[in-house]
RNA sequence: CGGGAGAUGUCAGAGUGGUCGAAUGUGCCGGUCUUGAAAACCGGUGAGGGUUAUACCUCCGGGGGUUCGAAUCCCCCUCUCCCGGCCA
């Protein structure tokens, strides 16, 4: 959540920023007035409830020295009625300003690129030469048809479209992903943790996906359980509710879990392939950080996924996202994008974000900064997406023949 | 899933309608004593919000109710432990 005291104080530069990601002053206008509303009404409230209090003592003192209470009780009457119309206000108020203000995406940073979609994103750098085929590279579902790798049709039939299944080597290249990228996270620092795949509702709000994103997600019926779109969700959260102390930080932490995503604005995308699935295995990055070092674990979490992506040997490019293509929680996000040559074109493998305090503040996660409480920064990228760097494997290790080689650093894992 | 017990400050644990934000012990901080430490003794010490700082508000697992007033009484939920069932 943004910082309402900030809206209220700064409210053209936070209308300024806020239009990067589209939304409307009128919007945030109507915030600042709920917001507004909601203080006065507190106030309000706080100094009956505080006369409410001091008679209520002495009407037990009262009491005890055997004094005539009468008169006190019509008063103190008097004040509680008074006061539950103003009570009903102040909590009508509360939910109206919260069903604005959760659904206000983040500031972006000042640095941010201006820009209204992809076409705006900024190339930072290319990673590695793309490699000269000689014959025409294929697609990796026809790759996967020649190779057994991948059943389209039955996983269908297990459950629904965008379902498939990996069959042999390829499985094996999916465990052997997981446990490498694991290492390589575990290596760079990041703690291994193994996390809950289904996530109350308290959590998908904290890090954001709840509640405007709900269509996007997979829910137990009959529950206030979500399938986790991504171990952001568990991994953020587990501090969620708590006051860290400064030597602690920065918490780094890495893990695998299936993600599951209903995809409920893209039908028609991707559809054949693996590139887009309704489940799909990540290994994630999340770091809860002192919010004066969170640039530098940024820059350590980019790193980590293009080395890891170089260590695989595929070619890569770095790419900072304009105003416009910024995720929701995101102050600031670079995705690495891998080349995938049957598809002659970049497609995203990771996506790196630090969402400074916003998620922070919804999930209240905070740290001692002496004697005050602060908001941390949370940040969080995937290291990486292990079925897209499955794709990536198989386009860019492709033979003529259609036999797909396995990297170098993967052979100890096979 | 069935039966029983419970949830209070760092921890342990009292408190069954007002003088309770909460006894006592423990932990922690400071002091006395000591060459130094330990022990002993004395003093201080819950959390969140809010404020320049005070005021003030909230908090005894969570939510609702009764009452002028709730840790305490009533209802619902969650979680933990024990017993039984089922089970990887």
């Amino acid at each position: 959540m943004i910082d309402l005291k900030y809206l209220q104080n700064n409210f053209d530069d936070a209308s300024t920023k806020l239009q990067k990601k589209g939304v409307e002053i009128s919007t945030l206008e109507q915030l600042q007035i709920l917001f507004k509303i909601l203080k006065k009404h507190n106030v309000t409230l706080e100094a009956m409830k505080a006369e409410q209090n001091s008679m209520s003592k002495l009407f037990g003192q009262y009491k005890r020295e055997g004094k005539d209470i009468s008169e006190l009780k019509v008063k103190v009457d008097a004040n509680k009625e008074a006061m539950l119309p103003l009570q009903e206000k102040a909590r009508e108020a509360e939910v109206a300003l919260y069903e604005v203000a959760l659904a206000i995406p983040n500031f972006p940073d000042d640095a941010v690129p201006e820009g209204a979609d992809e076409e705006d994103n900024i190339e930072l750098r290319k990673v590695l030469e793309l490699k000269n085929f000689g014959f025409e590279p294929k697609e990796h579902w026809k790759l996967a048809e020649m190779n057994g790798w991948i059943d389209f049709e039955r996983g269908v039939k297990l459950a629904k479209s965008r379902f498939s299944i990996l069959r042999g080597e390829a499985s094996r290249l999916e465990r052997a992903l997981i446990n490498f990228f694991l290492d390589t996270n575990t290596q760079k620092g990041f703690v291994e943790y193994s996390v809950p795949f289904i996530n109350n509702a308290a959590m998908l709000q904290g890090t954001g996906q709840l509640p405007k994103f709900g269509d996007d997600l997979f829910k137990i019926e009959d529950e206030d359980l979500y399938l986790i779109p991504t171990a952001e969700v568990p991994l953020t959260n587990m501090y969620h509710d708590e006051i860290l102390t400064e030597q602690e930080l920065p918490l780094l932490m890495t893990g695998y879990t299936p993600c599951f995503r209903k995809e409920a604005g893209s039908a028609g995308r991707d559809t054949r392939g693996i590139i887009r699935q309704h489940q799909f295995n990540k290994v994630e990055m999340v770091a809860i950080a002192h919010p004066d070092k969170s640039d530098e674990v940024f820059e350590l979490m980019v790193e980590n996924a293009s080395d890891i992506l170089t260590a695989l040997g595929l070619p890569h490019r770095v790419v900072e996202l304009c105003g416009g293509d910024l995720g929701f929680s995101a102050a600031k996000t670079i995705d690495l994008e891998v080349w995938l040559p049957g598809q002659n074109q970049y497609r995203e493998i990771s996506s790196i974000s630090n969402t400074r305090d916003f998620q922070a503040r919804r999930a209240k996660i905070r740290f001692k900064d002496g004697k005050k409480n602060r908001f941390v920064h949370t940040l969080n990228g995937s290291a990486l997406a292990v079925g897209r760097t499955i794709v990536a494997i198989m386009e860019n290790y492709q033979n003529e023949d259609g036999s797909i080689e396995i990297p170098e650093v993967l052979k100890k894992y096979m």
